[in-house]
Formats: C-alpha cells, structure tokens, sequence
DNA sequence: CGATGCCCCTGAGAGC
DNA sequence: TGCTCTCAGGGGCATC
C-alpha cells in the first residue's frame, strides 16, 4: 500500500504526537507480523523518549534516545492510529479493530498509538544508531527520489545498461528509494515514457523529464495526504485525496486525459500491474 | 543479467 | 445469500 507518500504522510502525523514524549507503555499483541518482533522489543522501547520521527524511502525511523531506532516499514496494509482520531475513519465493522491491532503505544502525554496491519506484510526492527546506515534494509537503497542529488543525470547513470523495462526498474529500491506501483506509472505517464522501453534505453532528455515527473508527482501526492484506496489513512485517520487525481492508474478501459483519443491499457510487468497510455507514452 | 512465477496474509468486489 | 475467483499500495526467493 503505501508508497513514499503515503509513508511521509503517515510520518507527519506521528512527529507531532511522538517527538519529545516518553514511550510509557508498549504492548505486543503477537510474536512476529513479516518477520519477529526483535528480542526483548517491549523492554528496550519501554521508557525511551522520542527524539525525531524520521523517514528514509518507505521506512519510518523513530529516533530514541537510547541509541536505538524504532523501524517500522507498512508492507501492503499497515497503518498507524491516533486515539483522538476520528472515530470510524479506519474500521469499517465492529470488531475488526482488534483483530488487526498487533502493536499498541502509549506515550507520557497519555496519546495511544495503535499499529495495525491486516496482512502483516509490515514489519518493525530496532537498530543500534551507530549501525544504522549499515543495515540491510538501508545499506543498498538508492537516493532519496526528493532530494537535491536525484536528477535527469543520476537516474540515467542507474539506468545505464539495464535492459528491463522502465516501469519494473523503478520499482527496484537500489535505484531509487521509495517508489511503488502507483507513482511508477504516473511518473511514468507524466514522463511521456512507455513502461516496456528498456530502462537503459532512455535517453538523457527523457532522462531528465522522468526525474523531475517522479519529482513532481511524489510532491503533488504528499500534499494531497497520499492516495486513499482501500485503506489508507493517515495517523489522525485523514483519508487522502490524490487517487483523484491519478492519470492513469487503475483507469483501465477510460479515456485518456492527454489529450489524446486513447484509452487507458493496463498490462502486467513483473507481475504486477502497469497502466499507460499507448498514445501519449512513447 | 532478466523474465516469470510463487510465496507471505487477509479482505474486497465481481460474477454466478 | 453464499460460493469461488481475482486482485491489491511490498518485497524476497527460486527457477529457467
């Protein structure tokens, strides 16, 4: 589910409740969601105080003042809950919120956090600060996507000599850090590139067009509180917008916006799905 | 190196 | 109403 967007979305939510405060309380509701829980997880965060919640491509990184970082990565359909929020903005039927709830927060100003992930393809790990960078999740990731250092010139050098397609190279996390199914396919409409092309075919104009679009839609998305699907929302339960503004994902069969008299395909790549528009992508 | 398929898990929606 | 099938924002692995 969520993708770098919605990630930050969901980080801009937490600091204000989380930074500064004490964790009082933390209880697990079961031993492993994608992989265990770390040993003694309950111990270690139990009284940490929260200096900065961060975020690096899909992670959060909550930065204690032990040593340690709280990493928590979403997966599909992980979501964070603030008890102020709304009610009803996250459950759509009684009893549901239990059963999905596996990680609960309490900080010293009395703020429950609720972690909850229904197919627990997230995950949460705690690494020592000093080791932090080193890490397997983040010692391989490419550029933050957002940062000044990303651009027409580095992406073409990542792409150089690559011979699979545009649209599964830049969802391979090495690359560039943070982009999933839904803002692949609109960068890569925004870039007027089509998703079969070779990644290393690219041209430096084509390049740059697609850095900037991959720019501008992740901002464009953060701004509009991320894409609401299913079920995203955000830690105070705002449900995002952006997904009304999507071009072309899942708009199979509609026509295009571009302009042009096409509609919009969708096809599979690396299993998963891809939409375009075979007019104005090229 | 790359394409493909399968796996983790649960729920929603479509079609019958 | 209920059954079955497909698909879903992520990502790792095995195989050819």
């Amino acid at each position: 589910m969520p993708e770098l967007p919605e990630v930050e979305t969901v980080r801009r939510g937490l600091a204000p409740v989380l930074e500064g405060q004490r964790l009082e309380r933390v209880e697990l509701r079961r031993a492993d969601l994608r992989f265990p829980f770390p040993e003694g997880f309950v111990q270690r965060l139990t009284g940490a105080t929260v200096v900065e919640v961060g975020r690096r491509a899909k992670y959060l990184r909550i930065f204690l003042d032990r040593g340690d970082a709280l990493i928590c990565h979403l997966g599909m359909s992980g979501r964070f809950e603030i008890d102020h929020a709304r009610p009803g903005a996250f459950h759509q039927r009684v009893g549901e919120e239990a059963k999905h709830e596996h990680v609960v927060f309490t900080t010293s100003a009395g703020t429950r956090i609720a972690y909850f992930d229904p197919r627990r393809f997230g995950y949460m790990g705690l690494i020592p600060l000093n080791t932090l960078e080193d890490h397997p999740w983040f010692a391989g990731l490419g550029p933050e996507p957002l940062a000044d250092g990303f651009d027409g010139k580095v992406l073409q050098a990542a792409l150089a000599g690559k011979r699979q397609n545009i649209k599964v190279t830049l969802l391979d996390q090495r690359l560039v850090a943070g982009i999933g199914n839904i803002y692949a396919c609109e960068a890569l409409f925004a870039a007027r590139v089509a998703p079969q092309r070779p990644a290393g075919d690219l041209t430096a104009k084509e390049c740059d067009r697609l850095a900037r679009a991959v720019k501008t839609v992740l901002a464009e998305a953060i701004e509009a509180g991320g894409s609401t699907l299913r079920d995203f929302a955000a830690a105070d339960g705002a449900l995002g917008y952006f997904q009304h503004r999507f071009k072309v994902y899942d708009r199979e069969g509609q026509p295009c916006s571009g302009g042009c008299e096409a509609t919009i395909r969708r096809i599979v790549q690396g299993g998963r799905s891809t939409f375009y528009c075979p007019a104005c992508q090229r």
